[in-house]
DNA sequence: TCAACGGTCACGGTGCGTAAGGGTAT
DNA sequence: CATACCCTTACGCACCGTGACCGTTG
């Protein structure tokens, strides 16, 4: 088993995977993650020992998202490197010590984070409004074939 | 003038547009029209004279549709191909004088065509799906923006 | 003669696939 | 030593166009 080696040796916990590893559970090619990594749309992992590239939980759940919103939206990887950097820079919003910050500060943040979101939704929006419309021609098509088809039997 | 030439020919109601109109309209360029037919995604209009392409106003449509399905759906030319093919193919049955077929073949075509449409159907239904969940998962976040920004007020 | 139109041949970006050549641990 | 992981380098390819360039037409 090599994968016990430098993962065990720095986290006992077993909490760190291979590339190997990611790539089966994400269904992704290795060559995939690598690519990711050179577009910069995931960061380089904690690599340790021999240059082994090594990824949390958090890492997965990074990819599966770039996979879903590549699905869902049909974007560029680079339009989807910037959703993605907004996503990260709320959640370090959501993450920091709310009482800590300067509030005027914190502020800003917020309204730039919250911007960011409405434009995301506006997208979204417009993806599902688009569709929403086609679903329903297609159902009247249904519709259509299914009286047809009656109609024969008659 | 160009365009007045063959068009005007053939059909004197200027029914017949030459390509760069079509590009005009459709917002895509000539070169992306030549490119579609190539791909037979557009059939090869009506040419003439000089082999001059003249398109019609149900050309332009498909171009708009084509389009659409592009942004809505991000599928590949070769998915949206084996759609438009499909909807065509129903448009002709549609059209096709429904007493005069043999009503066995008629049968076997609506089915045909029920299958591909319901197969349309589930591939939007599941975008459909997937985003809305992404949208709430936006208006969530907008839920919380506001929220903190009142926070802050106080 | 010139602008607008037509045609063809390539070149270019994206998103990976796929080998080549080579490490290190069991 | 074989095997099973991993690494980088780099060329290749399908898809979706975009340009460059040249001939024809009014």
């Amino acid at each position: 088993m090599v994968r016990s080696r430098s993962a065990a040796a720095l986290k006992p916990q077993d909490a760190y995977l291979q590339i190997g590893e990611v790539a089966e559970r994400t269904g992704v090619t290795q060559r995939t993650l690598r690519f990711y990594e050179e577009k910069e749309l995931l960061k380089p992992p904690t690599e340790i020992e021999g240059g082994f590239r090594l990824y949390s939980e958090e890492d997965i759940r990074r990819v599966e998202h770039i996979k879903q919103l590549q699905k869902l939206l049909g974007f560029t990887l680079a339009d989807i490197k910037e959703m993605v950097e907004a996503e990260e820079m709320q959640e370090q919003l959501r993450a920091e010590d709310r009482a800590e910050a300067d509030p005027e500060e914190r502020r800003r943040r917020i309204a730039r984070a919250r911007e960011l979101t409405e434009r995301q939704h506006a997208v979204i929006r417009q993806k599902v409004d688009g569709l929403l419309e086609m679903k329903s021609r297609l159902e009247e098509k249904l519709q259509d074939y299914r009286a047809w088809l009656r109609e024969l039997d008659a």
